[in-house]
DNA sequence: GCGTGTGAAATGCTTCACAGCG
DNA sequence: CGCTGTGAAGCATTTCACACGC
């Protein structure tokens, strides 16, 4: 059966709210109020726990325990899951800053670089490897996902020899479209052009509101 | 009329692409190389600059010049735009970093912190002001769009100011959705997210490839 | 009632297929 | 002929609307 990206992206984000509200010590929540926080429909809250296999609702809404180890039991590894980095320039330190305090589900374990002076260091926790090393040590951690943080000219053979070594999935922050096998599943989060496109919109509605 | 995000996507990404092909001394693109560099097929192409009122393809294709000069005419703002970021903990200062070397036609002009410590430096060349400075600095540089890289607790109540400041545009890196009057357009980057759902579809691929 | 689970309708986006033109 | 521009068909996703259970 096929998932859709869409479904699962909306999934991520129930859980994240479902914690909260276990945290905040509620027991259960119904559709609506789930829909409200997520900034969706009920309707499409109700569709997006089918593909959970949910019926655990009742009459008062969802148990959030129930809720949340059906989520985890689809989107995680039982046995946690490591993933790595490539590219330890400005923006992939700050990658790995900012994981380095995320849960324990998804763990920056290892970096790569072609930078003789960063392989060897070790960043927020995370060793740096060079190229030589990168099908023995992505085989040892049993990495398949990365992100990549290289430079956009740089970025197209960086993928291709992950791929090389095993990686199925890549989170490509560098400003250009990977071409890669199909059974690959790519992400790309290009902040420049998302800017350029809140900046779009954003005048747009500017200009709706003058008339 | 209503352009369709996912439109204002690939036009974008296809600048990008045509910019390269300029450099590179090519004079005209057909669909279909434009559609294979960028990932898409040739008819979503053709599809696309429908948009833009195009109409200058001829039998050799499109001119690149004249589909520049249409997507510029499109996308950017004649005078160039201005737009700030709102917090310069870790993730913001990166972001100013990877964001200063970007082009001309959007500068990051203001940084918004409350850090009584932050406010008044200057972070690549963008000067930190504080909160109460906030709706006088964005009407004087008449600044529409917004990055928000503020912790996940204070997102909601700092995009709410800046949208009474004027803000019609946000783009949000903090993990938590949020909730604008709809005129005020939403992007929202989410990394943990979308490094667990490559992850997900990263696992649900190596199950495929076993089998 | 109140809220879930789900066929069925509606919407919106993508692909097809072909007329038309240089 | 090859490539654009586009009506029409095809898909995918979202929303509606209602039966069912507590």
């Amino acid at each position: 059966m096929q998932i859709p990206v869409s479904v699962v992206e909306r999934i991520g984000q129930y859980r994240r709210i479902l914690q909260d509200l276990k945290r905040d010590g509620t027991g259960t929540v119904c559709s609506h109020h789930l829909a409200e926080r997520a900034g969706v429909t009920a309707a499409q809250v109700r569709r997006d726990m089918m593909v959970l296999k949910s019926t655990c609702g009742t009459r008062h809404g969802y148990p959030i325990d129930c809720l949340l180890n059906r989520i985890a039991g689809m989107l995680d590894n039982p046995t946690g899951e490591n993933v790595a980095i490539a590219g330890t320039g400005n923006l992939g330190r700050a990658l790995l800053a900012y994981f380095s305090m995320s849960g324990p589900r998804l763990r920056v374990a290892v970096a790569f670089d072609t930078d003789p002076d960063k392989i060897g260091r070790v960043f927020n926790g995370c060793r740096c490897h060079g190229p030589d090393d990168m099908a023995r040590v992505m085989a040892e951690q049993g990495i398949r996902t990365v992100m990549l943080a290289v430079p956009a000219r740089s970025a197209q053979a960086v993928a291709e020899r992950l791929v090389e070594c095993g990686a199925t999935g890549i989170l490509n922050f560098a400003p250009v479209p990977l071409r890669l096998p199909a059974h690959v599943f790519v992400e790309q989060i290009d902040m420049t052009l998302a800017l350029e496109k809140v900046a779009f919109f954003s005048r747009r509605t500017s200009r709706e509101e003058r008339t």
